[in-house]
DNA sequence: TTGAAAGCGATACCAT
DNA sequence: ATGGTATCGCTTTCAA
């Protein structure tokens, strides 16, 4: 059996009480008898106990907030599972998880929430924020006030937030680029897609895979991005009006939603498996279009992960102190094809 | 908070110990009390507090045994990695992990080692069993006799094990075929390379691999495969041996051991890069090797995974009854280049 | 500055 | 068949 406070306080000839003390520095105790406790438990390799931490801690719970957006898709479902996965495990150590989410994306609504969140005595938050200066700030006064925040999904530079969870989008892009590139014989002409231009994530997705492909790959030939607003009918008309354009089309990289849209372009004009197609995220339509082989690799993001860790992170760092081993909590980047889903 | 056995209790006006004989059948029990009872729960969805559970349980510690094997390969590294953090996190529930390993896999040994924990009264085993009729009937003998057994990383068909955790070798070769056909423009001459005849996974990444080709990518022609004993030098000799036959070569397959050889002869006949390379795990000789492109791709089986999951599945089995939802628990069949190891 | 004790939720044993 | 109580490891008051 592991060492427990009270086989050290018998060791040091003290009270439980005043162990608990000299290990937390809770003050009040004399700090040469604090100092022999302290090296009493370490040279015992104390582990305090989780399950009696959880216990004691029952009357007064930690609280943890949570602020998702754009609840409505379906990658936001996956993380939400995710979300209420950590909430079941951490319920049983006396912590509540207060969840509030959006439909879209409303920097005004997210402050609002914060301030609710804080209003209810939360000891820590996770959000997937807005990218403005007032959210930076506002972060910025929570960590200074006491309260860990971790990001989630997307990111904030520059603030003194926990830790970051989510894919790290440039990378993302540089494997599908060698991965589109060993598909097409390493030469070809390719149709990146992105989303919207304020979205960090689709920007970085198309950084990476252009940088990519023109530095290792040179004999794949880019067309100019272009964004389709994550929409299905735009980027079947992009997708239409660029093989019209370019009959020699080898592939399509889609960095955003909307890529059913691709599929039905590619379709109508008879192109489906002489142009290839990757895009992102594990959600129904794409495995579908996955399984009947008119997207040839989808890249994952780890969704669930993405809604978890965040919570785990936070309660972890309340509940004992343990701080993540770095501010980037990057999700794995997965490739899957009909085979490995 | 979550409603307590307390709580139960009061509005059953019973005592605690009555509540609990009544929810966990323990006997000794007036069978309507009981049913009231457990109506009473069922109504207020009462979810046992595992920290409780836990600290209550701290006198009579669960005892779960593992039985590793191989323990001096580099992939069996990363799998104790994962057997170690499962055993710091039960620790904590007051449980103990009794490790067994050997070097190699010896048959008689494993059976020796099983006796031995049995005399130290595990509650459960997690086992990487030697394929043999005498393990199959020991493991049923244990389940028999109340002892719970999760096989990982091999597999034991046809006996009473609670599930077994590790991959899916057959549906890990036909991902890998159609990974392997994507990049070679779906045509060409492949050699597939196999360990030892007696390796189930070996055999069953063979048989997917070139099942898959055959029936969906009937261009690209597979070479009678080979055995290389998991040797680097017997690679290495087969890999130059077939450049001279078949100069021609496009890809090896790779589903066993030994596969710097591989890498060593291309090299040697200057053929690295223009003959592309798959093989599995991602160990320290293959991260080298896909950094420097002389691997395409690396299939990864989540070593970690396979060391943890089968004790926390047995943990929360004898520690809350959770059956595994399904008897196999296959772990990810993760498609890496350079990008996202 | 320190000790003693109550209590968190569940289990198990001893009384009744 | 049922109730009462000690206990697990830890936190947190309240006394001293």
């Amino acid at each position: 059996m592991a060492v427990t406070l009270k086989q050290i306080a018998e060791l040091a000839g003290v009270s439980r009480g005043t162990v608990d003390r000299a290990l937390y520095n809770r003050g009040r105790i004399n700090p040469e008898v604090a100092e022999r406790i302290r090296s009493i438990a370490k040279e015992l390799g104390y582990q305090p106990n989780r399950a009696g931490k959880a216990l004691a801690m029952a009357k007064h719970p930690i609280k943890i907030g949570v602020i998702a957006q754009a609840t409505e898709t379906p990658f936001m479902h996956l993380l939400q599972a995710g979300i209420e996965d950590a909430r079941k495990e951490v319920s049983n150590f006396g912590a509540e998880v207060l969840m509030r989410s959006m439909i879209g994306l409303d920097i005004d609504l997210q402050l609002k929430l914060i301030d609710e969140l804080v209003e209810e005595g939360i000891n820590g938050l996770a959000i997937a924020p807005a990218d403005d200066v007032r959210m930076r700030n506002r972060i910025n006064e929570l960590v200074d006030s006491g309260i860990p925040v971790v990001t989630f999904n997307a990111d904030i530079d520059d603030t003194r937030r926990l830790c970051f969870v989510g894919q790290n989008s440039e990378l993302a892009g540089r494997a599908c680029a060698a991965l589109l590139s060993a598909i097409i014989g390493n030469k070809g002409l390719v149709l990146p897609i992105s989303g919207h231009q304020y979205n960090h994530s689709h920007t970085l997705r198309i950084k990476g895979f252009c940088s990519e492909m023109e530095n290792c790959f040179p004999e794949v030939k880019l067309l100019p991005s272009v964004f389709c607003q994550d929409d299905d009918t735009l980027t079947q008309q992009l997708t239409e009006q660029t093989l019209r354009d370019h009959p020699d089309l080898t592939a399509i990289y889609v960095a955003a939603g909307g890529q059913s849209g691709v599929c039905r372009g590619l379709a109508r004009l008879g192109c489906t498996g002489s142009v290839r197609v990757i895009c992102y995220d594990l959600i129904p339509n794409n495995i579908k279009n996955l399984l009947n082989s008119r997207i040839d690799f989808l890249i994952d993001q780890d969704a669930h992960t993405q809604g978890y860790q965040p919570i785990m992170i936070l309660f972890d760092y309340l509940f004992a102190g343990t701080k993540p081993e770095s501010k980037y909590f990057y999700t794995d980047i997965a490739i899957k094809n009909k085979y490995n889903i």
